[in-house]
DNA sequence: AATACCCGTGCC
DNA sequence: GGCACGGGTATT
């Protein structure tokens, strides 16, 4: 057995922060987007003080060190480019206010991919000039992607990398990260080939292959790979994406007088980040999440009227939208409750409102004993159940939950499409009724002002998603 | 002197 | 073996 290095000659390290949250990198991200998108613009010094002061709002973080806090602040803006500062205030990235919108960290992960590069802002300026010096022009994901993608070919269709693949063969191998346009990607896939061929191994100790990993690890949280135990595929229900990646020429223009002052360069980053999605090239397919393969997918999308492998009712929405998508099972899970407790003749009732109708709640719908209910569904999409107890409601929303009173309700729908190969996607519901009651008691914290709701005392009722059958 | 990615080291 | 705390250390 040989232990493959890279040579000595090719060999140039390349590093990135390592989130100390990695193992709760989803429910951190989705933490501080919302905080940032919800301050807007603020002055940095105040700014800095309620970040503080968040983060050690977040669950476990009560006995960590200033010091650590400071790196969490620090470290989180650094690497996913949530908020960036200017001389006197601290913004919102686009990023941040798109994931707070869309609660879809599946997409946050692929915008986050896909800008993400050497040289960048992301680390320090003299990490940037010996990345510089060393012509390294980089973007792991896209380079990552395209491997697998020859591999693919060259292996019949069975493409895939492993971590100290990446690592040792690209990540840390100039050929491979000086390579702008791709043009060795032919070569790097051979070495991985020839490499299996002689049955090589590759140095997996603790650091050596965490960075090249973290960025296989995020493709899985975006979709764009699947893991069938160290083994990153790429995912067939996601050729569009991935082809996007191939194709994103566009590196980080780092001009000379970013090298002199950081916190434009921060700035110019975090810009730079944000751009592609201020163009909107990525939209979450909920529907991919479900398939295992291309032929299954559009065997799903033939039948736009149903959703997972159950029949359920359609609402008549575009499934494919993560919010569509929710309000399509909830109707369905209304519908079904009817049926099975022998009310069918109340479906009829039941109804999707269009949101132009702006009347604060999504779904109108009745219970078995004719109790009118109004449902409101707030829909995540993420790779692990997340615990975030934070969620928004417009003033629309605000409105009709204090009208409405016991007759409103909010459903709380999780997407959960898992990080494992093997693993199937879940449902997850959580149900609220009469926030305003439930605030008044005390059990949870609405800002009137902002429309922000906590959970505190109390999390909600769990409730089982139910299919049509 | 303070700040902020960098990364050694110990813990699970 | 992977991960995260908090000190390390280069930069502001």
């Amino acid at each position: 057995m040989k232990i493959y290095k890279t040579p000595a000659k090719y060999y140039f390290r390349l590093h990135h922060v390592r989130p100390r949250f990695k193992n709760n990198v989803e429910n951190v991200i989705i933490y501080v987007a919302s905080i940032v998108a919800k301050i807007g613009k603020m002055e940095s010094e105040n700014f800095r003080e309620l970040m503080l002061t968040k983060l050690k709002e977040f669950p476990g973080n009560v006995n960590l060190e200033g010091k650590t806090l400071q790196n969490w602040r620090t470290e989180i803006a650094a690497l996913f480019g949530l908020y960036f500062e200017d001389s006197k205030f601290t913004f919102p990235s686009l990023i941040a206010i798109d994931l707070y919108e869309n609660q879809d960290l599946t997409k946050f992960f692929k915008y986050f991919l896909y800008s993400f590069q050497y040289p960048g802002g992301h680390i320090k300026i003299n990490e940037v000039k010996k990345i510089m010096e060393n012509k390294i022009c980089f973007n792991p994901a896209r380079y990552f992607l395209s491997t697998i993608y020859e591999l693919e070919k060259l292996e019949r269709g069975n493409g895939y990398l492993t971590k100290g693949e990446a690592c040792h063969v690209i990540f840390n191998d100039v050929r491979a990260t000086t390579d702008k346009d791709l043009k060795n990607v032919k070569k790097i896939a051979s070495l991985i080939l020839s490499n299996r061929k002689n049955k090589c191994t590759y140095d997996l100790a603790g650091d050596t292959i965490r960075y090249a990993g973290d960025i296989l690890d995020y493709l899985v949280l975006s979709n764009l790979l699947k893991d069938f135990g160290g083994k990153f595929f790429l995912n067939k229900t996601e050729r569009k994406s991935i082809l996007k990646f191939l194709k994103n020429d566009t590196y980080f223009n780092l001009k000379e007088e970013l090298f002199s002052n950081s916190r434009k360069l921060e700035e110019e980053w975090v810009k730079f980040v944000s751009e592609p999605i201020s163009r909107k090239i990525f939209a979450t397919d909920v529907l991919a999440f479900f398939a295992q393969d291309e032929k299954e997918y559009s065997e799903i999308l033939k039948r736009t009227n149903y959703v997972i492998e159950s029949d359920i009712p359609s609402s008549g929405a575009r499934t494919k939208d993560i919010g569509d998508f929710g309000e399509n099972v909830i109707y369905g899970h209304e519908c079904t409750y009817l049926k099975i407790n022998r009310r069918e003749d109340l479906i009829s009732i039941v109804k999707c409102i269009p949101n132009h109708f702006a009347v604060g709640y999504d779904i109108q719908s009745i219970d078995i004993n004719e109790f009118k209910k109004y449902i409101e569904v707030k829909t995540t999409v993420s790779s692990k159940k997340l615990t975030f107890n934070k969620f928004h409601l417009t003033k629309n929303e605000l409105g009709s939950a204090q009208t409405l009173k016991e007759n409103y309700f909010i459903y709380r729908l999780q997407v959960i499409k898992g990080d494992k190969a093997e693993d199937k996607v879940k449902l997850n519901l959580r149900v609220i009724n009469n926030p305003i009651e439930l605030y008044k008691r005390d059990l949870i914290d609405i800002d009137l002002s902002s429309g922000e709701v906590t959970l505190r005392k109390y999390q909600g009722e769990d409730v089982e998603v139910l299919t049509w059958k």
